[in-house]
DNA sequence: CTTAAATATTTTATACTTGAAATATATAAT
DNA sequence: ATTATATATTTCAAGTATAAAATATTTAAG
């Protein structure tokens, strides 16, 4: 099913289109769920979760823009997220010697066993949720997703 | 690759999780795209365009309600959303004869032509971000997350 | 009819998000 | 050494998002 769109004159298919909008339905259904049980149980976000998460894969904490690399928003968004964090005693601000422009965000211990109870809560809902995927299913998505977007996040 | 998670003692699949990565990925890979052509081409912004683009598919408009329903986000979310389209003059909130609680929203003409080249211009970038995927996988994805979230949007 | 419950919407407080501007510091080129 | 440029981070203004409270109105129950 393609056309030609008369303004563009580029191939379009209708099958892309609605490919799009089940990917971002699929996404926000699920997303919303683990926001709630974030909140609900755990008291988070996932804003706050996700940067957990990047720093707990780090051994000696990130600057600020590694964390707003990794997750791909922007860099004053975090300086807001880490405040928070370092007021609920998970994340330590450390400065780095001999560049005083930057700081080292890393877990406290407090920081890195809760961000293991997340992650653990974490991994069981998305058990739950994707629980009518087999194992196939769930590779074969991986494989048609990584046609979409594979490698072009580096360039 | 199926194990026992000792605190829920429920299978757990590494793939799934994997699988949820890689849509929140490819999902927010596409919507940054969008989101920047939306606001550098047309001056607006995703949660207009999407609101808009309810309001095109009613006939008599939708009720608040209706819209928040609709995109499944928050009631007083769409109340400031709205009045940013009603200030542009895409949209007007017109009372309900025999229910002065209700208002019925509409796109205006301007909104309505307004959002008709958002939707061109939108569909060209999707087919332009999908490029590599063939019709077929295309089809594959859109079975393979029907899976996931088909009709649970109802329940 | 009058109170109670339900419905529709807005307002509020809090948090997240962006891009751009501001600030501070470091590095490179002359 | 001095100026220019690059890098690291924060601050800012505007928009989006939520849940909960407030307001207004309608409907149902007695």
């Amino acid at each position: 099913m393609t056309q030609i769109n008369s303004k563009t004159n580029l191939k379009v298919s209708k099958t892309k289109l609605r490919s799009w909008l089940k990917i971002l339905k699929t996404s926000n259904f699920i997303e919303k769920q683990i926001r709630e049980k974030l909140r609900e149980d755990h008291n988070t976000t996932l804003p706050r979760f996700d940067v957990m998460s990047a720093l707990y894969r780090s051994k000696k904490g990130l600057k600020m823009t590694e964390i707003s690399g990794a997750l791909k928003v922007s860099n004053g968004n975090i300086t807001g997220i880490i405040d928070r964090l370092v007021q609920d005693g998970h994340v330590l601000r450390v400065a780095v010697e001999g560049d005083r422009r930057t700081n080292l965000v890393s877990l406290t211990n407090k920081g890195k066993n809760q961000f293991e109870e997340y992650a653990n809560a974490h991994e069981s809902w998305i058990n739950i949720i994707l629980d009518k995927l087999s194992e196939q299913e769930a590779q074969d998505l991986i494989n048609l997703l990584d046609i979409i977007s594979y490698n072009r996040s580096r360039s």
